[in-house]
DNA sequence: TTACAGATGCGACTAAGTTGCATTTAAAAA
DNA sequence: TTTTTAAATGCAACTTAGTCGCATCTGTAA
């Protein structure tokens, strides 16, 4: 397994659990949202998430969810470089900076296993507290 | 000198020169535009350069001669996921990728000086063409 | 000096994301 | 089980970044 979309801990504890241990609401919004993290691979953008909701969905509703989870460390906000933020399950905060792999031709999003390091010189005084790596190139999948 | 803000052969350059060059027509607002990227060291925001251009600069043009700037290599667009992108002088099609820390504190981006190698393992059928690296912290500057 | 491609300026528009507020609901307390 | 309430939802209005169409203007080459 090349790309680490899900580990065997995240499988086994249910989209309940997360909610239950984050002290979150077990809402029928927030119950999907966090089916649709788990069952997809890649990157989901806010309009990839309407999509899988359906047009019914308040968009409102559905922001201050993706918020509420990143805060809550059940997903990270991705900046691509498009102009529009992806969400991926995953705490970055918790598990460290991973490196994320854009697409050029499909525009899908992957997150990369394995912690990223730099070997750019940085001046003295600058202290690094984050790292945010986009990988641009060919998936070879589309 | 850290940051490579800009070589010698830049400042040699005038912006009459560089327009010349890319075969840009020399227009006011292309001059001063021009200026402002020779005299400003960090990246500049399209707010920034409202600023410095003052009210009564269009936006329309503004935002045009940003793209064909960049189009032409003579600015790199930064997007620092503040909402917003920045621009900086350099051409990193030519030059090749750099990475920009962004001070959490105080917002200013700046362009870092050497390469970017990750150490990230890349699945095998993905091609890697570009990296771009956002580094946050602290610039102990402000 | 003229001709014209391309630049400017203006207003209208789009799209992402936020906010205020009235209503509803999950879940804890009674 | 019913009541209570803090938090979640849904809706509309708003903000902000950036784009687009079009009439007018201007830098540059003929």
């Amino acid at each position: 397994m090349p790309l680490g979309y899900s580990t065997p801990a995240m499988q086994t504890e249910t989209y309940l659990d997360i909610l239950q241990e984050k002290g979150l609401k077990k809402t029928p919004v927030r119950k999907e949202l966090i089916r649709h993290f788990l069952t997809n691979k890649h990157a989901l953008s806010f309009h990839d998430l309407q999509d899988l909701f359906g047009a019914s969905m308040d968009k409102s509703t559905l922001y201050r969810n993706l918020s509420s989870f990143e805060e809550a460390g059940i997903i990270h906000r991705i900046n691509d470089h498009s102009g529009t933020a992806k969400y991926a399950y995953g705490n970055t905060k918790k598990e460290g900076d991973h490196a994320h792999f854009v697409c050029e031709k499909c525009q899908t999003v992957y997150c990369l296993e394995g912690k990223v390091t730099l070997d750019v010189a940085v001046p003295n005084q600058f202290q690094v507290t984050q790292l945010e790596t986009v990988i641009r190139g060919n998936c070879g999948r589309c």
